[in-house]
DNA sequence: GATGAATGAGATTTCATTCAT
DNA sequence: CATGAATGAAATCTCATTCAT
């Protein structure tokens, strides 16, 4: 019952901060969004920052499950970019990514929160270091790539564009950029050893 | 006279944004950062929102400005890099990208200051295209580069590093990641026709 | 069953009042003393005015039966202070006095609790001045003393001490203020008639 | 205008504890109590609870000044009784003992207001300490009176009595105290020498 | 009998905005 | 032009109370 509910709300965060962004992202739009009385939230979380490091770490850990799960033994760059494609969308219409950049803007005001952001993007550059070795090793890039900062760049890239197409859904169009990136990924592939 | 105090109180608000997060970049905040009186606020713009979309403009206008006198007549891909990181350490020292990025997020909440930071948003992204142009017409990446595609990843990509790099100073390194692209724009220059 | 459990929670409402004041013995304050479900509270009392009401009764009724158990029989000043200097320290560990204390301030709140609170300092102050005759009756003070009077000022002196020692554990030593009565209990006592 | 303001809403505090009682003595009480609008507190304080703290410092200064004023240079014992009736009187016409019962209450509550109604009854444990030693000093009470005690007893019996006639308007006559006071007060100074 | 999740009314607090000066 | 005191609407948060289990 307990576990559920709190589900439920950690959800209605997510759509809310991701709807609303974090500055009225307020436990009654919260509440509002997701059917339940705004006292709710204060039954199971001690206050707002609670709840908010509390749905960075939801949201981070249940994606990168999905994400591992997704790509886990793909060693082609193309196929890998497909599956981020997918997941990607999945991101889109969940509001997970834009969630995660309102948070990071939230980090601003909450010395907790700042904390838990913190450690969800270190997973995730770690998880985007152990891909690209994947894909580079046993190619002539592994010799060229800085690994650890291009796993930063991705990361930054990918909540960038996030960022940029949900201000404009026209002018940045994340369709192009994966089209471009599946390009550039099948000339990795031709590089790599049978 | 006038435009003075203007122009005190936008710098307050970048500075604000910056330091203390768009939820928190309060009438009474600005007020305080600058050393006048909230109402001065009032007197210059009609509202909070107003003065966001001021900000937004002021901020891209003025540094657009810089980046364009800087990098003006360059051709080589490493000075390119040189100058960019001069020009990020000045971003960073009067809080204009962290500005930025509270906007992007507060843009949330707000029509008329979406439409203006897309419009700013545009504006960067042609600045980033006509410099990728500058930089690769003439070389053999001209016929492979999707310019369009990489201005935004660009721009996405600088906005999410000042995002993470904001959020946690030492894991995710600036200079790093200039210094990785300087190896970078070296193979690009040394690709260069003379 | 039903009458344990009643004790239970009268006990947990002494103490959260002794020990966290009358605004924040709330019924969830009062179960998490106690060790039972907020719930459990309205099984057996209306609501939390009738608890309160039901606690001044509780503590007056069994702290005044003990009392007049330590105090029965005795004529001796120096021997009533001493039983008083014992009866008062274990007022003090179950946290007695502070909640009715604390009690009296709600009084203000709720108009059956203070008509509660009324009746039992009435009965104390008969305890009170029936003491004293006992004490005084057969000395020459029998004369001068105005009993009635004497026994309010040594009701609310009392009530008056434990509000400051409680505030104040060091500057304001009931020890030391029991040694003083002992001395002035002593020359009672020098002039009473064998 | 600001210092207008602010006693303004001092005064309102002061009336509010006494008539309604700590727990009710909320913003909005207050408010209405003094006619302005309760965003008005937090414009002079930062919160409720230096609105008490600065409301126990307030009030004891303020009496204490007109305590000393009255006292000053009296030395016989019924005067000053004479003197401290009429203070009564004041003090409960605007609420202050009320006020002052209800903020050691809820001392328990706040540890800075703890502070600051510890150090108010300090000063005023000395002036009745000031007091007494003025009343006995040539007379044969000065070797027999601990004078520390009986100004710590004093003080707790003004409070105690303060709590038990607010309590019981009828049952707990504060005249017929200072009555009874009064006639001691004759004996303390028939033994005056002149 | 007792639990504890949930509610909704009301509390504290914040803040954009106004306005007399 | 600018100040800063004050307001009122809306936010966060608390808590007595209910009710399904």
């Amino acid at each position: 019952m307990r576990a559920e509910t709190r589900q439920r709300i950690l959800r209605a965060a997510i759509r809310t901060l991701a709807e609303q962004g974090y500055a009225r992202t307020t436990a009654r739009a919260v509440a509002a969004n997701g059917g339940f009385a705004p006292g709710a939230i204060y039954y199971h979380f001690a206050d707002l920052d609670e709840l908010f490091v509390a749905t960075a770490r939801f949201t981070s850990e249940t994606r990168l499950a999905r994400y591992k799960a997704e790509t886990d033994g793909i060693t082609g760059a193309v196929e890998l970019v497909r599956r981020l494609r997918a997941l990607y969308a999945e991101d889109g219409a969940e509001g997970h990514i834009a969630a995660v950049q309102e948070l990071i803007a939230g980090a601003n005001t909450s010395a907790r929160l700042a904390d838990e952001v913190r450690a969800s993007t270190a997973v995730w550059q770690e998880f985007a270091a152990g891909t690209i070795h994947r894909l580079i090793d046993g190619t002539p890039f592994a010799a060229l790539v800085p690994v650890r900062e291009v796993a930063t760049a991705a990361v930054a890239a990918y909540l960038g564009i996030e960022m940029l197409s949900h201000l404009d859904a026209n002018r940045t169009d994340p369709a192009a950029m994966f089209d471009a990136a599946e390009r550039a990924a099948a000339m990795v592939d031709a590089l790599r050893p049978r």
